[in-house]
DNA sequence: CGTGAAACATTAGCGGC
DNA sequence: GCCGCTAATGTTTCACG
């Protein structure tokens, strides 16, 4: 598994892959001006080597009823009574809510910060009480809410 | 344009596209127990309408060298002496940036809130710098960055 | 890296529930 | 209406030059 840097067609095979996942690698060769052969070979070793995590469809979360998107950021109660770190209980529990797109251990005063996805704000509401509120790591919480989606892309910049 | 409801069937094959945007429709179709060709006409509706937004290859940031991410919320001059006004200015020119991954309008005393995803903090800084900051709508901006990603996933709960 | 051929997948038309 | 069969067409994939 030579991990070997990527030249200009890889790149550019990256940037397309990244605007339309379901490219035929035949339009993908034409593309990147390559015959259909090599251009899978080096699909399959960008897929190999991790450059391409995962293909997925992104589905619209307003039409499927998940309309609400809320900023949290909490603050963890960094050596409570128990044996083991409350860090690493919350960052494990966070896997699985499914209302919690997203969640980085930030710098700044507050530990995480988190994109919830749900359909309304009763739903937002129980899950805030009901699961965050009553996790025992979390002794402070903040939330803001979107009012509009101005960007939203998964697209790198690449070059 | 009928814009029917989902059935238990859509919503299965919204999570298996989720989940694998380069699903064969075959393999889609044993997995929800359908044949191939109601099952693409299913997935074809999904795309028509707009459930389905787009297909894509996540690429892995650390990989091609953009492992920095940072989150910024700005806030606007609400009324400045030009005619039109600042937050509009704003939403499109963030269209053209490309190390802004997300930005939505929020609640709260910060106006905008974005992901900016660069290559270290030599990068953010020449972009927080000369880009964001000489934006004439922009009057605070406060940065923090990650230290951790926990968890990402472009995943909806679909029930 | 490209060619070509076998294996496999997609998709439109048609009949049946 | 929505399903599934069939058959033609298009695509992927691999051994080999």
């Amino acid at each position: 598994m030579p991990e070997l840097e990527l030249d200009r067609t890889d790149r550019q095979i990256l940037m397309e892959l990244q605007r339309d996942g379901r490219l035929s690698n035949q339009e993908l060769a034409d593309r990147v001006s390559l015959s259909p052969s090599p251009c899978l070979r080096r699909v399959r070793r960008l897929e190999e080597q991790g450059y391409i995590r995962q293909y997925v469809a992104l589905v619209d979360a307003d039409k499927v009823g998940l309309g609400l998107v809320a900023y949290v950021t909490i603050r963890l109660n960094k050596h409570s009574g128990s044996s083991h770190a409350p860090m690493s209980d919350f960052a494990r529990d966070v896997q699985d809510w499914p209302e919690v797109a997203a969640c980085y251990a930030m710098t700044g005063e507050m530990d995480y910060l988190m994109r919830i996805q749900v359909q309304d704000l009763a739903h937002f509401s129980r899950f805030a009480m009901d699961t965050l509120m009553q996790h025992p790591a979390v002794i402070d919480m903040r939330s803001s809410f979107s009012l509009q989606r101005i960007k939203e892309t998964s697209e790198l910049m690449l070059q």
